[in-house]
This record gives C-alpha cells, sequence and structure tokens, in this order.
DNA sequence: ATGCTGGCTAAGCGCCCGCTTACAATGGAA
DNA sequence: TTCCATTGTAAGCGGGCGCTTAGCCAGCAT
C-alpha cells in the first residue's frame, strides 16, 4: 500500500528506497512542517538507520526540494494538459479547477507540502519551483483573459480573479482530509460550479 | 513606528516590551515559519538579550500562542460585529467578506502566522484557537444557510459555499504584500463582488 | 536609609540537531 | 575468483537550540 502509492507518486525515482524517504518526509513535513521533522523521523519512518537518508539525498533540503519540484511539475502538467485538450475558455477554466481541486483533495498530503512549506528551500532552489508556480498561475490567467476578451466572462480584474480561483484550489490542500464529505472528484466538480458562478458564466 | 504599530494591534498587552517581543515574534514566524525562528532572533529583534523574552513569556509556544489567539479573537470579533450590526445575508455576507479579507491584506504578516503556524501550539492551546476558528465557520455556514433558504442565494451545499468563502479570505494572507496592487479596502471589494456572485445573487 | 519589585543581562546547561566517517554486506561484471 | 558499485549501519562530531540560574539595577513605598 505505502510502496504502490510512492511508486504511483514518483515513478521515475530509483531505488525504492528513495521513494519511500520522500513519502515519509512528505507525511512528516506534512504534520509537523520541516523544520520540525528530524532526519531521524525521516529515516525511522521509512524503516532506515538516519545516515541511509545520505546515501539517497544529499540533504533534508534536497528531500524537500524532491518532493516540492515533483508536485510542482505536477500541477503544471495538470493545467496545461487541459490547455492542450480543450480550446473553449469556460471548458478550459471548469476542467482546471475540477482537476487542480481533485488533486489538491486527493493528494492533500503532498499537496499541503508543496503549498505550505516553499520557504523552506534554499534559495536556488525555492527560484526552481517559483517559476513553475508563475507558469501555472500566467496560464490560468490568460485564459480568464482570453474568456473575458470574448465576452464569456464578467470580471472586474482578471489577474485578481486568477488569484481567487488559485485560492480555491490551493486552500484545499489546507483542510480537506480523508474523513471529509465529498471525494476530491465530487469537490472539484462542485467548486467548477462555484468559479463559473464567480467569473459570471451561466452554468452548464 | 513599529511600537505604535504593536499598540494598535495589542493595546491591552503591557508593558511595551512584551508588545515588542510579539512583533518581533509576528515578523520571524511569518518570514522563517515558528520552528525556524529561534528565541535568540526575537529577543535580538526587539533589541533584548535572549532571556529577557522569559521574563514576559514562560515559553516560545506561549509568545506564539499569544500572537495567535489574539489574532483569532480579531477576526471572529470582525465576523460577530458585522451580524450584530446588519440583518440581510446578503449584506451580512458582502460586509464579512470585505472586512475578513481587508485584515488579511492589511495584517498579511499577522495573518500568515495567525492561519499557518497553528499547527507548532501545544494540544491545550490549539484547541482554544480551534473553538474560536469553529465559531468563524459556523456564522458564516449559518448566514449562508439563511440567505440559501430565502431563496437569495442559489449554492448547492452551504458548507462548501462557506468552506470556499473561508478559503478566499484567508488565503490573502498567504499571497498579499505590500507591494500589491490593491489596497486591503479595494481587494475586499473586489473579493465582495467575486463571492456574491459565486454564491448566485445578482450584485448591486 | 532600607527593602522590595519588576525588568533586565551574562553565562551556561543539557539536549538534540544535521550531517560525516569508517566500515560491512551484497550482487553482478570481468 | 576478483573487484567494485550500491546500499546500508554504528558511532559520534560540532554546533545551536530552548530555557535556567544567579545576580544587577532603577524606582518607589515605607
Amino acid at each position: 500500500m505505502t510502496i504502490s502509492l510512492s511508486a504511483e507518486l514518483w515513478p521515475e525515482v530509483q531505488p525504492e528506497a528513495a521513494r519511500r524517504l520522500m513519502l515519509a518526509g512528505v507525511e512528516s513535513f506534512a504534520r509537523r512542517g520541516y523544520h520540525a521533522t528530524t532526519t531521524r523521523d525521516i529515516a525511522s519512518a521509512a524503516g532506515m538507520s538516519p545516515a541511509a537518508l545520505y546515501v539517497h539525498f544529499p540533504s533534508k533540503a534536497a528531500l524537500l526540494f524532491a518532493i516540492s519540484r515533483s508536485g510542482h511539475e505536477q500541477t503544471l502538467g495538470l493545467v496545461e494538459d487541459v490547455v492542450a485538450r480543450v480550446a473553449d475558455p469556460v471548458e478550459r477554466i471548469g476542467l482546471i479547477v475540477e482537476d487542480f481541486v481533485a488533486w489538491h483533495a486527493r493528494r492533500h498530503t503532498v499537496a499541503r507540502v508543496v503549498q505550505y512549506e516553499l520557504q523552506a528551500l534554499p534559495d536556488e532552489e525555492y527560484e526552481v519551483v517559483a517559476e513553475l508556480r508563475r507558469g501555472i498561475e500566467r496560464i490560468v490567467r490568460e485564459v480568464i483573459t482570453e474568456g473575458a476578451g470574448s465576452g464569456l466572462f464578467t470580471v472586474g480584474d482578471p489577474h485578481t480573479a486568477a488569484r481567487a480561483v488559485l485560492s480555491l484550489g490551493v486552500d484545499v490542500a489546507r483542510w480537506y482530509s480523508d474523513r471529509s464529505r465529498q471525494t476530491p472528484q465530487e469537490l472539484g466538480q462542485e467548486y467548477r460550479e462555484l468559479v463559473l458562478r464567480m467569473l459570471g458564466t451561466s452554468t452548464s
């Protein structure tokens, strides 16, 4: 179960022990925060001695970076995928919200680390993920701007609207839990409706 | 400037040195996070020796608690105030969003600590602020439920809608900065429009 | 004048942190 | 069979952490 989850999240990471460390890191970082987590915590959760972490990652920060970069690449990929698949701005935003929200709910533990532990990254690594974040925000903003230009959306400022849309998605990671009443998919669909109304579109 | 800000945020805290420590704590916790901040950081930012912190607070966690509780009480007070002043659900939600968002923008440094450093609180103290948070969420949910019952709002699930409304407000603390293009008030007003549309109401 | 209280400092205690070192076991290539 | 890369461990180093102790000093009531 644990092993298969890590293989699903990071199929390209080898060997499996490195994935186990990433999973243990995700769980510790999400629950207690990066700085409150010790390398001993992570290693023992992964069933290894403290020194084994350094066989696979040069530092605790590098482990966080691996987690953070992968998560950002996944969410950016999600958004790019929607834009590649459909052209209509209303459909685009609808699908982006559905997928983005569902991902943050389904992967809420990873998402918590991705969204709220950025500040712990060293400058150079931070810049890499910051660039990915700018990419996500840019796409959402452009889709909204395009829709507003075509009269499909009615919004004051596309920049602010994009921020609001992303806020709704990001914040899911903060409060969603496995005991939440809605499945990730259901939540995504409900948020799609909310967002489309927020952007001044009549819902399907 | 610094002193007057702390007096504005915590007028009841005495002596002034305790307020200076709270302000230094807020700034450090917001920038680096609670666990990455040392008591030496806080004390020296407040212009004191490390030991002086313990004259005013029994622990680093107690300092965080003082900041967190005060912030939660302020935001709860804000929301309660609106409910006490106006009765119409549309007006209520509109003002709640305006004030809540403006507070999170204007006090984004404090708000960052309030919203994102909860997990660092000891269990007992966490429970106190968790209760305040439940109070805020309850009020917002009830206002939306009432409005939906009167046909003023058109929303699938009031519970989810309340979550979304609060998400928009809370997340402001994460991204707002002093260099943001909109003033807190302007942002509050724009978010009011977004939220009212999201809840299925026609805007003024 | 004296003694008490509140606010502060210098020094440092004991602990635990991230990370390193030295070394062992395993398994596949030559 | 030998060799080496890979993956791991036991032990511990140096340093910084939260917090404590012992004591100083100014102000003020008696």
